[in-house]
DNA sequence: CGATCACTTGAATAGTCTCAAAGCCCGTGG
DNA sequence: CCACGGGCTTTGAGACTATTCAAGTGATCG
């Protein structure tokens, strides 16, 4: 039981210490385990949850569509990420939320949560900084997309997979588990699959990085960061963290 | 003194009614007012402030920079609207705010507010949401910015711009404020100033908008939406103000 | 009235997309 | 253990969208 929202415990430990009681409420929050396969979806434009999840294990993505069928990945959540927090406050869902792959999350209704937060605000506090962080990785997103080149793009995306799997501590031996497709990354980056797979082919012939068995390899960290001007600063990391990087 | 917050009270009575303590609350809110000048810095990338601030006339953009020089505008804000929330909760900005016109704001120490909503829990939950609904107006940015071509995409753009400035009270005789350049519409786009100036003359051959003067003049709404797949959902507009705009 | 800034126009080029076909990998069932 | 099938990746060619550069026009402001 205590283990099922340990993630995001974790993750909202780092930005600060938790009290016992704190603790304590998180752990009597009543929930509830959820099973995906690759691509279900969790949550769809449209719904009113009463709702929201923590990831436990795999991946998500947070999505929209065009009127033409375009989809368009606007961003992924780890373990101990909870991505649907917003529908805590505006009721009607505005994106869709899938599985990238066999991903695992604890459900939590919005009324236990609120209730939590009202004996414990900076619990309250702590969901509402989630919440800017994943804004900022969005605005983040937003500059990728729209003023740089496929090839900075690209790398610039697979960095910031990298960073947020080894802070959800997933990375292993230089990798990280890359279980999404050319063509989904496209879908998060604006660019056509076939486009994808040249780049990323030019990625692996120039030693930075590539992708084996499901797996992203990082060959050669800080010239793939270059390659991307990559600065980690918007993913908002405490200081341990950041040293943790480097590493 | 009363006047100068009077753009944000309308706006958060829009989504639920204030309580007479509420009110009075936000009123003896201490705040400081500033203007500036069109092209003026509000907030930088890498300040820490100590202020949030509220905007009581004109108009201001977020924006950030690639380290080749490219700038992202990232979202506009309007009148009534609180660009810089964020800051209450993350420390560093990762982000540059200025004004595309001139615009007065005024301002209000983090302190107060934290003070102001531990007092009124629900003030908090309203500027909570409020950070939510600019979450969402970047994410459907997003989906124009990777999915959408040019044509649609500064449809889209000046249909939320209309649909935005109408919120704010700003349209006159189907006309709405447009101070931006060229160049600034492209900044927030990722498009040239030269792609950017062919299209806008195409929406005008097509009779569906035009700007002369500063205004953007709206004169077929209804196919200037449909061009632009534009859905206005994602603004997470209350049921008076979705009638609002239909007229 | 001159200077400045924004808008407009044209031509050449770069970047990315689409379409279509072929190859590869992996899981499944025989 | 092998053959098969399906989905993903790879490759090539041609088309299209948007960019860059550069020059010219127009509007505004002191």
């Amino acid at each position: 039981m205590k283990t099922l929202l340990q993630p995001l415990l974790r993750k909202l430990e780092t930005t600060f210490a938790l009290s016992n009681d704190e603790l304590a409420a998180l752990h009597a929050l009543p929930i509830k385990v959820g099973e995906f396969a690759k691509g279900e979806q969790l949550v769809g434009e449209g719904d009113r949850p009463i709702h929201s999840f923590a990831i436990q294990s795999g991946l998500t993505c947070m999505y929209k569509n065009s009127s033409t069928g375009r989809r368009q990945i606007l961003i992924f959540h780890f373990p101990g990420d909870f991505p649907d927090l917003q529908s805590l406050h505006i009721n009607v869902l505005d994106m869709s939320i899938a599985a990238m792959a066999r991903t695992k999350v604890t459900f939590v209704k919005h009324q236990d949560i609120r209730m939590m937060y009202a004996r414990y605000p900076r619990l309250g506090e702590a969901l509402w900084r989630m919440s800017l962080v994943d804004a900022a990785i969005l605005r983040e997103r937003m500059l990728n997309l729209g003023q740089r080149k496929a090839f900075e793009r690209i790398s610039h995306f697979f960095c910031e997979m990298v960073v947020r799997s080894k802070l959800a501590e997933l990375m292993v031996d230089d990798t990280v588990p890359m279980p999404l497709t050319q063509q989904e990354i496209g879908d998060a980056l604006g660019l056509s699959n076939v486009h994808v797979n040249r780049i990323t082919q030019e990625l692996k012939e120039k030693k930075l990085m590539e992708v084996r068995r499901g797996r992203l390899h990082v060959l050669n960290w800080k010239q793939l960061r270059a390659a991307a001007d990559f600065d980690a600063t918007y993913l908002h990391l405490t200081p341990a963290q950041k040293l943790l990087l480097d590493r």
